[in-house]
DNA sequence: TGTAAAATCACCCAAAAGTATGAGAATAAA
DNA sequence: TTTATTCTCATACTTTTGGGTGATTTTACA
C-alpha cells in the first residue's frame, strides 16, 4: 500500500518537493538580497524567470488536449485495466430481479456473442435466448443489447 | 451651560482627543508596519503571479516550438495512470486505419445507440452510418457491433 | 492542380435482433 | 401439496443490423 500510494501520488510529491526546493532557493536569494542591497533587480529577475518557467511547465503539464501534437509521443502504454478483481454487485442484481440464467445470458451477450451462439453455448434453443434477452432488457430498462451490456458494466453486474 | 461645561473640562477633553488621535495614529502606524513588513513578500508574490501567468500564456501561444519539450515530459509521465483518465491508444488506432468519423461512430455505438439514433446525433443519414459501421467492423475484424465495442474497449480505443 | 482518402448517400437483400403471446416443465418456497 | 418463479420452447410479426455494390461530394495533401 505504501509504494502504491507513493506511485499514485508521484506528481504531487514531486511537485511538493519542487516547491520546497524553490522556496528554499527563494529564501537563499532573499538572504543574498539583504547582504547585497543592490541585488534587488537580480532577485526580481530571478523570480520572474523561475515563475515564467513554472508557468510554462504548468501549462504544458496540465493542458494536454493538444492531442494532435502529442500523438507521436503517446507510445506503448497498453495494459490499463488488467489486474481485475471484479466484484459483482449483488445488491443491484437482486434489486433488478435478474435470475441466474438471465445473468448468464447477459454475460455471454457482453462478450459479443449472437443469440444463436449463446443458444449453442447454453444448449438451449434460439427462442429461449430471445426470451431471456427480452426479460433482461425489460429488467434493465433498456431497448438494445448494446445498452444492456453498457448498463450492466456500469452497475458492476459484469466485469 | 454648555460652554461652561466645555471650558471647565477643557483639559480633559483635549487630553481625551489627543489620546484618541494618538491611538488612531498608533493603529495606523501598526497597519503601515504590517504592510511595510510584508510589502516585499506581497511584491514578490505579485511578480510570481504575473510571470506565472506570462509563462502559461507563452506556452499556450508558442506551443509549436515547445512541442519537443512536451514530448519528453509526457513520456516520463507514462506509467502512473491509475486515475480514470482515459488515454486513447493512437498506435492501435492508426494501425487499424480507423478514420475520425469511424471512431466517432464507434464511440456512439458503445453507448448503446442504434444506427438510426447515431445518424440523428451526427446529422447524417442512416445509410451513411451503416457504411461507417461496416467499415469499422471490417477494420476491427468483427461481425457484430457488440463485438466491436468489446474489442474497442479492450484496445483502449474507447473508455 | 490533380490525386487519394474520407465522408456522404442510395438500394437491395439477408440475417439477426427484438416484441408479443402463450404454454409446458422443472424447481424452489410456502 | 399448492403456489410462485424460473426455465424452457414455439409461432408470428416488426425492426434493426449487416453485407454488397456503386456513386457523388469533400477534404487533405503532394
Amino acid at each position: 500500500m505504501r509504494p502504491d500510494f507513493l506511485i499514485r501520488n508521484k506528481h504531487i510529491i514531486i511537485y511538493g518537493i519542487s516547491l520546497a526546493i524553490l522556496l528554499f532557493l527563494l529564501r537563499w536569494l532573499q538572504l543574498r538580497l539583504i547582504v547585497f542591497n543592490h541585488a534587488f533587480e537580480i532577485y526580481v529577475g530571478a523570480i520572474a524567470l523561475i515563475f515564467t518557467a513554472l508557468g510554462i511547465w504548468l501549462a504544458l503539464k496540465l493542458i494536454k488536449p493538444k492531442v494532435q501534437i502529442v500523438e507521436h509521443i503517446v507510445e506503448k502504454v497498453h495494459e490499463p485495466e488488467s489486474t481485475d478483481t471484479f466484484k459483482l454487485n449483488e445488491d443491484t442484481l437482486n434489486e433488478l430481479g435478474l435470475s441466474k440464467r438471465e445473468l448468464e445470458v447477459l454475460q455471454l451477450m457482453a462478450t459479443g456473442l449472437s443469440n444463436q451462439e449463446i443458444a449453442g453455448q447454453l444448449f438451449v434453443s434460439l427462442n429461449t435466448i430471445k426470451t431471456h434477452t427480452s426479460k433482461v432488457f425489460e429488467k434493465l430498462d433498456v431497448k438494445r443489447r448494446t445498452q444492456a451490456v453498457e448498463k450492466a458494466k456500469r452497475l458492476s453486474l459484469i466485469p
